[in-house]
DNA sequence: ACGAGTTATAGTCAGAGTGATGATAAGTCG
DNA sequence: CGACTTATCATCACTCTGACTATAACTCGT
């Protein structure tokens, strides 16, 4: 079966490729204040756009490098964790760019900036924008329909009965399976990080505004639906919510959000706000504590109203003790 | 803190990029048999390459149909799961572009092709080759150290001992830090997942081929650093590798890589292939039937020696039960 | 000063999941 | 028929998880 050198064969496939295509930088910047989480937008066009910038062939060494100097001139704030997400190049992202027959690439990544920071300069046009109101049906943190509804489910279900009917053999999952998974409509728990997943759902289903081909029937903002975002803009940001989602789980990125000295409320509220679900308070704690993520300092907050908490901070040793530390999500596996 | 809507102002950013890059997609085609992973390379002047193809910006549609399509050519097999890795697109990573002033962008797919499907097409030049023949330091299923040796732990401790002295600030985990954390130098458990980690600290620390710039000390292949391949394909390919082995941990990827039915014992050596190490075998058993991952056929697999083991099937099923199904591999957390 | 309200923090308990080990079943091969 | 090999079942201790209860410490209004 095998042959343990490859033959020296000159491959086809080895030729330089000449193919000229545009590329361009798209950051979701993130953070979080008041128990929700924020992201960066300009505006394009009357829609909020995820802020892009071209890549400098030349003058940036590394993509990773490239966007970190750009969102730093970009927002004037420190980027914490910084991270490529997904390439994005459908050929219909673009209109217009395809209407002069460009393929524009994407390039997304994804950034945190630390609360307390700074607002971002004024000169770049760029304001917070609660994520949840692009992406609603993301925040189930007061209620299993917030702002969802009965009404999208009995969509989704019409939908996605469409081609159960047609049975396109049992290769890919029905779109009634999907639906299901997504919207944990059978008995599977609701998944905080399936949120990409979800947002193509709805896109298939034709139940968000960027679904309809130049600007059709639907309207650009609905409570159930959301705000509609410039050309695959909220996919972008679905992922980039997954991403950090499926994140928290695994790797101790949420206190790039946080000051250095927190309580361990805000920290829970920072978790809460991003996987948009509730947590049992006195087992959150248990568990940080227990896996030895944060160290108390002796000191304790200024209490607004009730029993000071006490102020803590990451404890870096985490990192040589575990694998993958992580803030459990309910529900996952 | 926060408007509701971003002020109408177009951003800079909002201004269609011109930049022109070289993009091509490369692809990480993986097949397990015979107790080891394999991958799919080619030759690229005299060595081992991932096989790459030109992006189409007229004739594809999406990036992922693209991969499918030229891939499946390339490989006469079809492909299983396809998945976007990252894009890499370092300046130096291609040095003979670079010396023509070319940036070539690579964006990395991870494919999987079922064991028992054909050979690629000869005409392609492609071949298949043991993925720890190029990283073989990943492969912990005889011994902590195999073919890696106390050698390279004290070369890299030695190495990140450089900096501990200089002390960067607290800012990044030091040398130090990283090396214990991808080794499990300290009391960490060996993170199967670290893979990427693992190759890009080698490279910094000048100890595989391809760190030397142009062809300098370095031998092209040690039994401990494992052969060379092209340009920085072997950091793709740690990259895919790493990510195998997490999905692995949360979505039922295997059953790709898997003929329909299997016994269970197949099923275990085909994860431990590419966790690259072994696992408990009643556990195994438990685990992979308890979480309701498989089902049995009432058939036995055509025994060759000892108790003949019953063949079993994945069962679709799983994934409405549960959002994260997967192999459990040791020591995370 | 005192009680109501609010938040922090400790403790407890049942059930699920995990790692390790032993025992038994069902084939092949000499 | 016995040695060998692999499959499969059962058990046990231990940790992790989710839910609940109780107590502590502070602010504020009266």
């Amino acid at each position: 079966v095998s042959t343990t050198s490859p033959v020296p064969v000159p491959a086809p496939a080895a030729a330089p490729p000449t193919t000229a295509v545009a590329v361009e930088l798209t950051a979701v910047i993130v953070a979080v204040h008041d128990n929700r989480p924020w992201v960066l937008m300009v505006d394009r066009d009357g829609r909020p756009a995820l802020p892009s910038g071209p890549f400098d062939p030349v003058g940036d060494r590394t993509l990773d490098r490239a966007m970190r100097r750009w969102g730093t001139d970009l927002t004037g704030l420190s980027l914490g964790f910084v991270e490529q997400l997904y390439t994005f190049g459908d050929i219909g992202r673009d209109p217009v760019a395809a209407a002069s027959g460009a393929r524009v690439l994407s390039i997304a990544y994804l950034a945190f900036v630390a609360a307390g920071a700074a607002e971002p300069s004024a000169a770049s046009g760029a304001r917070w924008m609660d994520v949840y109101e692009l992406l609603p049906w993301e925040d189930r943190r007061d209620g299993e329909a917030a702002g969802f509804g009965e009404l999208m489910v009995s969509a989704i279900r019409a939908w996605s009965g469409a081609d159960a009917a047609g049975d396109n053999g049992d290769e890919r999952p029905s779109r009634l399976d999907r639906a299901e998974q997504c919207w944990s409509l059978g008995g599977a728990p609701w998944d905080p990080v399936r949120s990409l997943e979800r947002y193509e759902l709805l896109f298939e289903a034709g139940l968000v505004a960027e679904a309809a081909a130049s600007g059709a029937a639907m309207p650009a903002t609905s409570a159930a639906t959301g705000v509609a975002a410039a050309l695959d803009h909220r996919r972008i940001l679905a992922s980039a919510l997954g991403r950090v989602r499926g994140k928290l789980t695994y790797r101790p990125v949420v206190f790039e959000l946080l000051p250095d000295t927190f309580t361990l409320l805000q920290l829970q509220h920072v978790v809460e706000a991003l996987a948009g679900v509730t947590l049992h308070k006195q087992n959150f704690r248990r568990l940080v504590e227990g896996a030895g993520l944060v160290e108390g300092t002796g000191r304790r907050a200024e209490g607004l109203t009730g029993r000071p908490a006490e102020l803590f901070r990451f404890r870096r040793g985490v990192l040589r003790e575990r694998p993958a530390p992580g803030m459990n999500l309910p529900g996952r596996r």
